[in-house]
DNA sequence: ATTAAATAGGACTAAAATAGTCCCCAATGA
DNA sequence: TCATTGGGGACTATTTTAGTCCTATTTAAT
């Protein structure tokens, strides 16, 4: 199905949330409760945030979180990979070693050209544009072919 | 890391396989001798790919397997909706019912124009193309933007 | 100084998804 | 009629993902 992690489906709603009271910072009880998450599911994600530099953090009391760039400056690509690593359909497109299937695996590259057009979509879209109402967007869905859907599945 | 799975990674090397020997009814033992995939394996992914109609199978001795259309009628998008199920990046675009998250999700549009992007992206590569020499290929590429990959990851 | 409120890091467990195997049935050609 | 080949589905094992918890560190307030 190709599908995210619901950690990454998660760290897109804490963030949201973040972004429309931007420049406050946040603890993770707060987030937690705002979302609905369970906290130590939303201190996972935070610590992964910030370790991908999407978030900035201060310890101690009043301590929190705040986000480390605008909105529009955050992109789905990096907060995907901030929580599940390089964005890449396939094992061998990260590490250049190759797989071990012996015959017929010259298609690498080809993955590559996928991958590359998948990054692209996912950083075409920002935070900003997730908290814009919904009717404002499908602005990139131009950018991309429409038609011919015509192979059956 | 956003992967196709392992079985759909297969199923590419062996049509990438029957589509090098076109026309030809291909045995489940045969291609699993050939791609090196353990014969169990080789027979689910082919049950799939029949249940797609991307292959055709004869039964009875002498049967086997083929292409139910030219390679480049057969997209990467079907081989993986055919392996997967649907190209969809979170449950909620599937299932039109939207996610239990109590605060802040309006955000499903969003994930929809994502999809088609990505959708679009894997439609755009068939298994022509992954059987051409790496060189003639990077011509997608050239639909998407390739610019301002600026944001930190 | 001490304490309370926060995050950091990492270990651990539980749950779910994926991969892989196997068995018995149905079809077909020799 | 028998050997060969696919069909369907159940089952097990493995891996990944999700979720929790514990201990240390930092900092503001008193």
């Amino acid at each position: 199905m190709l599908k995210i992690s619901k950690l990454t489906d998660y760290a897109t709603v804490i963030l949201s949330f973040m972004a429309k009271n931007n420049q406050r910072v946040c603890a993770a009880m707060e987030l937690a409760t705002a979302t609905g998450i369970a906290l130590p599911t939303v201190s996972k994600i935070l610590k992964a945030l910030v370790n991908a530099k999407v978030l900035i953090s201060t310890r101690g009391a009043k301590g929190g979180y705040l986000l480390a760039a605008a909105p529009d400056k955050i992109t789905v690509a990096t907060i995907i990979s901030a929580l599940e690593g390089p964005i890449a359909v396939t094992e061998c497109s990260i590490s250049q070693q190759g797989c071990e299937q012996a015959a017929g695996c010259n298609i690498s590259g080809h993955w590559n050209v996928i991958n590359r057009a998948i990054y692209n979509a996912l950083e075409s879209v920002t935070l900003a544009d997730m908290i814009k109402p919904q009717e404002t967007l499908i602005p990139i869905a131009s950018l991309y072919r429409i038609e011919n859907h015509n192979v059956s599945q």
